[in-house]
DNA sequence: TTCCTTTGTGTAATCGTTTACAGTAGGATC
DNA sequence: GATCCTACTGTAAACGATTACACAAAGGAA
């Protein structure tokens, strides 16, 4: 492809004019400006952003690192995320950790090589040795859902705890005592919120949540399926099932449907994360709704200031709401 | 942020020996590449891979533009490609483009000014003037889902003709006359491809689809709801429904449910793109699915290769499958 | 006329790597 | 003892932009 050095010789100018007439700012005049950008046309010259980037040490470049963009939670930020870096003109790349801390540090580590102006990240463990040596390098960081707890960053997430609350009571209030959990990984800020929330919820009434009726997923769709078969194979069965993510929740129900076990007569359900369908499925799920508009808006807001080093961000921590639907009936 | 210069220093040595230290393939003594990796460490070093991409002109990055990650299928190319390109060692940069083509341009040219290494393009149109710019750029282009007429490069896609001529044959089958469709932009290959085949396999079996059952929508969940609300406020409704993806399908069940008009017995529904849930409501939606993973396996496969200057791929074209399910009924 | 300012342009250093080329030291070979 | 490898290491020139600095021309002010 051809370079500053072709389009300033063909245009008979010195390649500072050339890169002048690109970066704007400065003084070209209208003739010399009007022919470096016909020959730059005709001979397919783009300014080489790798080349330009080394020089000004800006790659205006954010990375987005994630579980899982298949979640529709992390879909829905992902997609907020890229529409607030396309608009202040920075570029976005992505990353899929599957919770894997392995590869979390990977894409740690490449984006940090490559020299990205900010790091969204939703961390797999709530301790990380390579999140400090984000702080190290001193790239500015943001942590989306979840957090490391040694590491000094701002955080957008939504609190689930008062919610998961106000279900266990719901659940109680419906008469219910043999309640069970899908659970994600206890590790994770999410996971360990909600599985807390929920037995503390239940304790705090009175209502004890036995070892059998905890099951531990992985925040994927199979392992909700597998979890929900298991409970439904115990003696005593649980007469009310909290799922701690949607895509856990897809398993679940798919475990349901396959063993037709009916909602909510045989059994109740609720799940965490609300999404698009469910009002859709028969009975409409009860569901705990992330405000996922204004989380994505929150990240959109803050990172471009980051990026361009500015003040340090407060963190932003939303609520996340009770939906009350279908799913869950008196015993 | 320490550069190689000052791990030399520091080390003794030039700098020559790092950059072979950290690059590999060549020879390092055992002690010294010992002492360059610890005080790297020490430092922070991580090589700056601004600089090495401009000087080996490699950037190990890929470029995806598709319209919409929150588009279930694209979320699942997405995460396909992206996990293909991890494990070559490229990073991913997402582009939305929301179908506009002017959005479409700017995604384009700032991969090229990035000097992606390649490009995996889903174009808003059948034609496009910037398409043919990546083409003159000598990047390697991949089409995903859609293509351009004018374009030379190879398209992964699922042809969905044949399989909506069956639904439309199914349908028939059942007894129904007055058929309607949501569809997509036509002036898209996807879009155009689901309509045409909807209404010439009407058409051929004597049955026509009058203007007013056929609305034209923009693949988004809005345009479904909207479109589902004008199909049933004709004087004459349609007795079945074909929704050309899985995002107007989502907004016109929305439509459905809040008018209280029950499939099948009210209206018989059929969607092209299959997702996770639409077995789970009430009744199960009958879709045509998309071979979605193999999609993306064909993408992973063909991607680095194109990367790395091999030999011109081939075209990968499979067939996308009616699955009958109960949201169609006999009149 | 002289001097200053404004506008436009060029020269060359710089960003942080990679890598061709050259050189050195030590051991093996003749 | 001369020669030739082999294994390492260093020097310096790229890669393609940006930008500080210098300078020239033109116009206005004194």
């Amino acid at each position: 492809m051809a370079n500053i050095k072709d389009v300033a010789r063909e245009a008979g100018v010195s390649v500072a004019t050339v890169s002048r007439t690109f970066s704007g700012a400065q003084f070209v005049s209208p003739e010399v400006r009007e022919r470096v950008i016909t020959i730059a046309g005709r001979l397919g010259y783009r300014p080489n952003a790798v080349a330009r980037s080394l020089r000004t040490e800006n790659t205006r470049t954010l990375g987005l690192v994630i579980p899982n963009v298949m979640n529709p939670f992390f879909t829905a930020v992902a997609r907020a995320v890229e529409d607030a870096a396309m608009e202040r003109g920075y570029s976005l790349v992505l990353g899929n950790t599957d919770e894997d801390p392995e590869k979390e540090a990977r894409y740690i580590d490449v984006l940090l090589q490559k020299r990205v102006n900010g790091l969204i990240v939703s961390p797999a463990r709530a301790t990380s040795w390579h999140l400090s040596e984000v702080e190290r390098a001193g790239v500015p960081l943001l942590f989306l859902d979840r957090y490391v707890r040694d590491v000094d960053a701002p955080v957008v997430r939504a609190d689930g705890s008062a919610a998961v609350d106000r279900l266990v009571e719901y659940l109680l209030k419906l008469g219910h005592e043999r309640l069970a959990v899908i659970s994600g990984p206890p590790e994770t800020v999410s996971g360990g919120e909600r599985l807390g929330a929920f037995i503390e919820g239940a304790a705090l009434r009175g209502i004890s949540v036995p070892e059998e009726r905890i099951v531990i997923g992985d925040f994927r769709r199979q392992s909700g399926r597998r979890a929900m078969r298991e409970l439904l194979e115990l003696k005593e069965p649980p007469t009310a099932v909290f799922v701690a993510n949607n895509l856990m929740a897809l398993g679940a129900l798919q475990a349901l449907e396959e063993t037709k076990v009916r909602i909510p007569e045989d059994i109740s359900f609720a799940s965490f994360d609300d999404v698009s369908w469910f009002p859709l499925v028969n009975p409409p799920v009860t569901a705990i709704a992330q405000p996922v508009e204004e989380l994505g808006v929150a990240v959109a807001r803050m990172l471009p200031e980051m990026a361009e080093g500015g003040e340090r961000q407060e963190s932003v921590v939303l609520k996340a709401e009770l939906v009350i639907r279908g799913s869950c009936k008196r015993v």
